[in-house]
DNA sequence: CAATCGTCCTGCGGGC
DNA sequence: TGCCCGCAGGACGATT
């Protein structure tokens, strides 16, 4: 499941690859993908040149030449990978995007990821909805706006609230059980009960836990592949997420999984308070 | 305000 | 071997 780490590593690479490049012809396998009509769809693209790649949370945007962006949202099972001029599709690409010396597919397991064409003020409509919260690794974002924002949301349990995109942009399931762990602080403790320094070490913990995730090309849990097709090198770094049943890499009592607002979730019963 | 439920979709694992 | 069942999960809208 692609979080901020994998969103940003695949962001990365685009610009290498498909900065100031123009898109010469796009093929529609899966329609419901797009959310549009197919051909006004690719007659915007065609011949349009990309002049700029954002992230904003999970969503990767394509800015093009005329004004027009193009997002993406992989959701669960989403790739975006670039290919070799004669590849051919799989039974899971579902958009194909063609430029001059290769081309790039959207793939998506689940079908759960979508595509969206929008002008600008479409796009300005569309994130003013979605009412994002503030980028972690954003340097605004400090410690002290941390704090007012979980002021705000008292009652909430901490892991959940992480996962909250309109309270912080970005993390998904698995970081926000590496950054409960980190803390040493249970995923289910709500707001209310936390301290000073335990806020302190959560708020480090998510900021040094997605910078080493995005130098290490992401987590390659589930079907996770960055832009080359490649397992990111993150998910053996991962301390908690998935290791139910195994020991504590710091107290070697065994990890619990329990669902927490209907997530699976692992956390150390012993040292995560 | 916080939590839950249904929805989308597919592969996979359990049970027999 | 193979079939049926149920489950996981990001995000959204509706409901409790």
């Amino acid at each position: 499941m692609p979080e901020l780490p994998e969103v940003e590593t695949i962001k990365q690479q685009l610009e290498k690859n498909i900065l100031g490049k123009k898109i010469l012809k796009v093929e529609v396998i899966t329609p419901k993908i797009i959310n549009q009509k197919e051909l006004p769809f690719k007659q915007r693209l065609e011949g349009s040149l990309i002049k700029g790649i954002k992230r904003r949370a999970k969503i990767l945007i394509w800015e093009l030449i005329n004004g027009d962006s193009l997002i993406f949202h992989l959701k669960l099972t989403g790739r975006i990978i670039i290919v070799k001029k004669g590849s051919q599709p799989t039974k899971y690409t579902h958009v194909v995007f063609y430029f001059d010396k290769f081309k790039i597919f959207f793939e998506d397991l689940r079908k759960f990821g979508y595509i969206k064409l929008l002008n600008e003020k479409e796009k300005d409509v569309f994130f003013k909805k979605l009412n994002l919260g503030p980028e972690i690794l954003d340097k605004n974002f400090t410690l002290d706006e941390f704090k007012v924002l979980l002021q705000k949301k008292k009652k909430s349990k901490i892991k959940p609230l992480l996962m909250d995109q309109s309270f912080i942009a970005g993390v998904g399931n698995i970081y926000a059980q590496e950054a409960c762990f980190y803390a040493k602080i249970s995923p289910k403790r709500q707001i209310f009960h936390l301290s000073n320094q335990e806020i302190k070490k959560l708020y480090n913990g998510l900021k040094e836990i997605l910078v080493m995730a995005i130098k290490k090309k992401g987590s390659s849990v589930d079907d996770y592949l960055d832009l080359y097709g490649k397992k990111g090198d993150f998910a053996p770094l991962l301390k908690v997420y998935g290791r139910q049943g195994k020991n504590c890499y710091r107290c070697q009592t065994e990890i619990k999984f329990e669902k927490i607002n209907g997530r699976g979730t692992c956390f150390c019963p012993k040292c995560q308070h």
